[in-house]
DNA sequence: TAATTGTCTGCATAATTATTCAAACAGTTG
DNA sequence: CAACTGTTTGAATAATTATGCAGACAATTA
């Protein structure tokens, strides 16, 4: 239970909180401008201990973020169950065969994708609310992948 | 706009949902299975663009998922303001400086991370609801790093 | 203190992943 | 069709990340 360990971990959350770090190496210098000082190795196992990810984001290439740390597993869902997916404003409406709207909302919120801020299942129809526009167009795109639907048109 | 594309990332999204794929290659394997051939540089492509995740799991080494997407900007909190952090069942309560609360909360919220299901901030008292002990017993470590405090005792 | 056990770390390197570059391909316009 | 433009891909390789191992360190017990 060394002291030094959890300060090196406590600092990396804070800075990789604030700020984009795309590599290890990159986060072994801002560490070293805050005066702590250690090696690629260690940082691999700091970032697999906490959980971390990297991922990519729009067009500025990757960065390291706090993981959301949810196993997702996805209930199967048949294909030709989902019928169409629309999009409005921040919402989705996905539209499915009579009846099997609570089982694609379970399934989609088993996917675990952060942007879904909640889905509602009817009969035939889910509702997925997302935070804005920008996250709808994505998990719209997402969801037509995983459903194996077409591109809207 | 390739068919064969979203093909072979519609089946992706399915394999890494359904079990866990560790790396690129197995993962290029898997695809074969599946009737879907084509290489690890195309695999890299594909998750970059599909925003999905390395992350890892406890015991069994690395997982791809999809990712949360969120970029995760927190709200600094001062040296001192966050004064305890107790864990009850999937409860976790954040004792801080009076009149701190809500920033402390809010804090919290734009660390996005998955496993907090909500936060309400009184006075000089944050309520953090968990899915359950595990997801309390990781976030309240975290949470500790964060706000650079030491071990429970 | 000496012996023991377990954790943490760096070094070197293996393993994995991202990117460059050129070619194949699809779609568009003249 | 031919020329042009933008997308997608694979091969090779550069860049990055994970890990085996040995030594350092800390805590505990005799």
């Amino acid at each position: 239970m060394s002291a030094r360990k959890n300060e090196r971990r406590s600092l990396i959350l804070h800075i990789i909180s604030g700020e984009p770090i795309s590599t290890q190496k990159e986060l072994l210098h801002r560490l070293l401008e805050n005066g702590v000082c250690t090696t690629q190795a260690t940082l691999s196992r700091d970032i697999r201990d906490l959980g971390l990810v990297k991922v990519a984001v729009a067009g500025n290439g990757y960065r390291y973020l706090p993981g959301s740390s949810r196993p997702s597993e996805a209930p199967p869902v048949a294909e030709g169950v989902v019928l169409s997916i629309t999009r409005a404003g921040n919402l989705l409406i996905v539209r499915t065969r009579p009846g099997f709207a609570q089982s694609v909302a379970a399934s989609i919120d088993a996917l675990g994708w952060g942007e879904v801020l909640g889905t509602v299942g009817g009969d035939d129809t889910v509702l997925i609310v997302l935070g804005g526009q920008r996250e709808a167009a994505g998990v719209e795109k997402r969801l037509r992948l995983f459903f194996a639907l077409g591109d809207s048109h």
